[in-house]
DNA sequence: ATGGTCTTTCCAGTCACTGGAAGGTCAAGG
DNA sequence: CCTTGACCTTCCAGTGACTGGAAAGACCAT
């Protein structure tokens, strides 16, 4: 009954690495055969599809165990799953925000560097502070 | 001769843990006082900004190093200083495509999550795979 | 029996810090 | 002279989320 760690990794996706990780943390329960192998149950490959798009949204390991919980939880109010989505849309953006700055400098610094064989360059000179 | 770490981190904004970790991996190298405190001269504190502003931008520490090398090197061509920039401004560029991508399935399931006590929920929905 | 492809566990490394423990140094105040 | 408090020192461990690799066991086909 259930399928080996090398097929749960072609079924959801997910490194067979990365599967006995989540084993580790507790992420998913897979039983175990006669020979001492994973057998994943159905339900243990929805969870690593599951956790396959969470992590592909950017959702942390922990977001992940709650939403798996709530995902558990059939009396889980809608709104607590979506406090979740929104703060991580809030980290999301803040991130963005951060990198587009990041963007923004760097390019105009790159713009002023002639780059060519001259030692004369816009970029060091800004990182030294001149 | 030379300011205490304490000084340094005062005038670079770097965390004094930040600046014995720069000194472990060699970006850095003060000279010790008598009672083997580290001692900063003008050098170490222009390295310790130079950091400073280039890790704010983004860059690995091991394009700092580069760059520190860049900037004690006059013979370098500026060339080599903006391919380093340039290759940095892709790596940005694709974080930030990978982020917007992500925000824009997120905000979509966010919005079709009506975010109340009813247990349904179009977040989850999603990510169990339906 | 052999080879090849699974699988197991465990340990170590990544990146760039960050926290904390245990102890040394120094200037000021009593 | 002693204490207090703010510095400083080194060293060790932990973070997040894996990833790589070693050594060994299991399974299947020839």
């Amino acid at each position: 009954m259930g399928v080996s760690i090398g097929e749960a990794a072609a079924q959801s996706g997910l490194p067979a690495k990365t599967i006995r990780y989540y084993e580790d943390i507790g992420l998913v329960r897979p039983l175990r055969s006669a020979n001492g192998y994973r057998a994943f149950d159905g339900k243990n490959l929805q969870a690593l599809e599951f956790l396959a798009r969470a992590r592909s949204l950017g959702f942390s390991i922990e977001e992940c165990r709650e939403l798996l919980a709530f995902q558990a939880d059939a009396e889980r109010a809608s709104a607590d799953v979506k406090r979740v989505a929104v703060e991580h849309l809030a980290r999301i953006d803040a991130k963005i925000a951060e990198l587009t700055a990041m963007r923004r400098s760097l390019a105009d610094l790159a713009e002023r560097c002639a780059g060519n064989e001259t030692p004369d360059c816009a970029i060091l000179r800004t990182l030294a502070g001149a």
